[in-house]
DNA sequence: GAAATGCATTGATACGTTTCAGCTCTGTTA
DNA sequence: TAACAGAGCTGAAACGTATCAATGCATTTC
């Protein structure tokens, strides 16, 4: 009903028959929309009269074919789904919205195949960089990418020769807050319910853990009771349970790979008739949103999760910007310890393990 | 050290460096790469050899320009890290990616201005077509696309004049399924946490839960007690139980808003000294992940988020696929009654409150 | 009054594909 | 033998924009 003539439905016009309509060249048009300040207040006026009454959309294809350049950054992700890479994406979209960019989000459920055809469409597509979490450990076809001139950076990885920009977070510290905290309270036997140490973030935080252990006097082989579970998640950590709480001489806390793990471990303790933090201190890690809604707040490492995305997004921007001057970076954030109901001084202290 | 000649650093390769390296024409190379079956074995073989050689990449920009065709569906959503939007997307991901197809994601915020301005630069860059959760209540820039000829699907949106695709979620059935669910089990005066009516899924579910009063004989305007909370979050539920105790005649069951809320809802609840399901029962709305984990697992409302997702690009795939002749559709799905420990029987029934 | 200056605009070109009419060559049919 | 068919390939045109040298025109400078 508005501005569709009646063959406008063959076509989108396009700047030519926006040159037409307002008795210009294309030049022209093409300097109202990209460098208006180049022409006269008039010309600019009837120029941007006639492209609102023919509807006319620029062809960003054309744009992007004819200047080189596109408006859009591609993020390639773990699981789009998982709160953790939501939010990093959140922080990466909310700084390319600053720059009228846009972002191409891809999961890739770990699946090497997919993150390469991911890779190409991605290349293919032109965009202007890419934020990536590798799922497969062969950096091979990412630095391909890059040395054919798309800027790339690692995303919650770093990179080890320095030939590639990254944004991650210290785990090591993460695994030493937490422990720290707990010493800091009295605790002397700690439990570390932990992922498999193929996985660089739980390999780095048991290195956290056991020196802020040795810090404080105490002895990891000896006072840090370790159970390591394959999936990271609630039932998880409910079936671990029973590993801290048989051991000869139990912890009075544990320090979880992550809070869906240490909601299993809560859930876990109740059906020992135990209660938190009475009986048990627990930490989680990520601060999911709900963690602080529980019944017990759990206490738990935050790790920034939009600032990372942020500063991701402006690290690419910057080396889009150096274009073959770029220095690449690595940036690394401090997580941070939040302190709630779930952790407490242990109700008795040392070996006194007697009755219950 | 792999594929970059001395010189390569100045630009990509490009289709014709290709014909040159092969002894092909250009034509030819484009053959192999859209229509293999058309060219000799020994040739194609030779283009493709000269294809990885050349590390070459096609450029979508020079495709999408000529052929008019896109890879790319955009998708506008309130806020990507919303654990609802989360999901849908990627429903939304798992159903492009069949098609090599990528998902452009952008967050408006509710920002009609931020809504605005993706709807542009989605258009410019010449989208297939774009998946929407409109933010402003005024439809007009959204038809306009439509009619420029970009196919537009509504997500968790109905169109009442059906002059454009939808899938939502049927929302007065979610608020008959909690009500029935209480009702059948003895609850004769039921609390209401709602959010504003102004929200359309609000009054949806209002509607679904009076309605299922009524067809058990019971009277809304007596038995319903409703309390309405602007941010539809956990502090608000928590402050929310305060007008339902203090009732003259209070709810032996309240069904809330979503889960978030219910959680603040058992936390106040908490407050009172009152238990979860024992003296009252709480029914939650999105099941989200973690409501399955709690100490008291929430029964709650679920939407098939993944579902909505992949049928909405699938409906945007037919839409494009079938070009003008389309005739748009309203798909709706039916939410489901997780029924876990948070509900039960009331623990005393009708009017005799008295003791405990 | 001529030259110089600066501003606004033009028009042609290039970007890298896809597409298609037409060419060549080989083998088959009348 | 001529005509034809078909497979395989070529070469040029077109897609819609950005860019830039060139042009025209009005104003300023000497």
């Amino acid at each position: 009903m508005c501005a569709a003539d009646a063959d406008a439905v063959k076509r989108r016009a396009s700047i030519k028959d926006v040159a037409a309509r307002a008795g210009v060249s294309v030049g022209t048009v093409s300097n109202v929309l990209n460098n208006p300040e180049r022409v006269a207040d008039d010309t600019r006026e009837r120029v941007r009269e006639a492209i609102v009454a023919l509807g006319f959309v620029r062809s960003g294809a054309a744009r992007q074919l004819r200047a080189g350049t596109s408006r859009a950054v591609g993020a390639v992700v773990l699981d789009m789904a998982n709160p953790f890479f939501t939010d990093v994406a959140r922080g990466v979209e909310d700084r390319l919205a600053e720059s009228d960019r846009i972002l191409i989000l891809c999961s890739t459920d770990e699946s090497p195949q997919r993150e390469q055809r991911y890779l190409q469409l991605l290349e293919e597509q032109g965009v202007l960089g890419i934020l990536i979490t590798p799922a497969s450990p062969d950096m091979a076809s990412i630095e391909a990418v890059q040395d054919r001139g798309t800027a790339v950076v690692l995303l919650d990885r770093r990179s080890k020769d320095n030939e590639i920009c990254s944004v991650a977070v210290d785990d090591v510290k993460g695994g030493d807050l937490a422990a720290r905290h707990l010493i800091d309270m009295g605790h002397q036997r700690i439990g570390l319910l932990n992922g498999p140490s193929s996985i660089r973030q739980c390999a780095d935080r048991r290195r956290g853990v056991r020196r802020a252990m040795r810090a404080a006097g105490l002895v990891p082989d000896r006072d840090l009771i370790e159970v390591i579970i394959e999936a990271l998640n609630t039932d998880a950590g409910d079936a671990a349970v029973d590993g801290f709480v048989r051991d000869l001489r139990p912890p009075t806390a544990i320090i979880c790979v992550n809070d869906l793990a240490a909601l299993g471990v809560v859930r876990g303790l109740t059906r020992h008739e135990m209660r938190v933090p009475d009986d048990m201190s627990v930490i989680g890690y990520d601060d999911l949103d709900f963690t602080a809604m529980l019944a017990t707040p759990l206490t738990s490492i935050r790790q920034p999760r939009h600032q990372i995305g942020y500063a991701a997004a402006e690290l690419l921007l910057a080396a889009v910007a150096d274009g073959p001057t770029h220095r690449h970076r690595q940036v690394l954030f401090q997580p941070e310890l939040v302190v709630r109901d779930s952790s407490s001084r242990p109700a008795r202290s040392g070996r006194r393990s007697s009755s219950r």
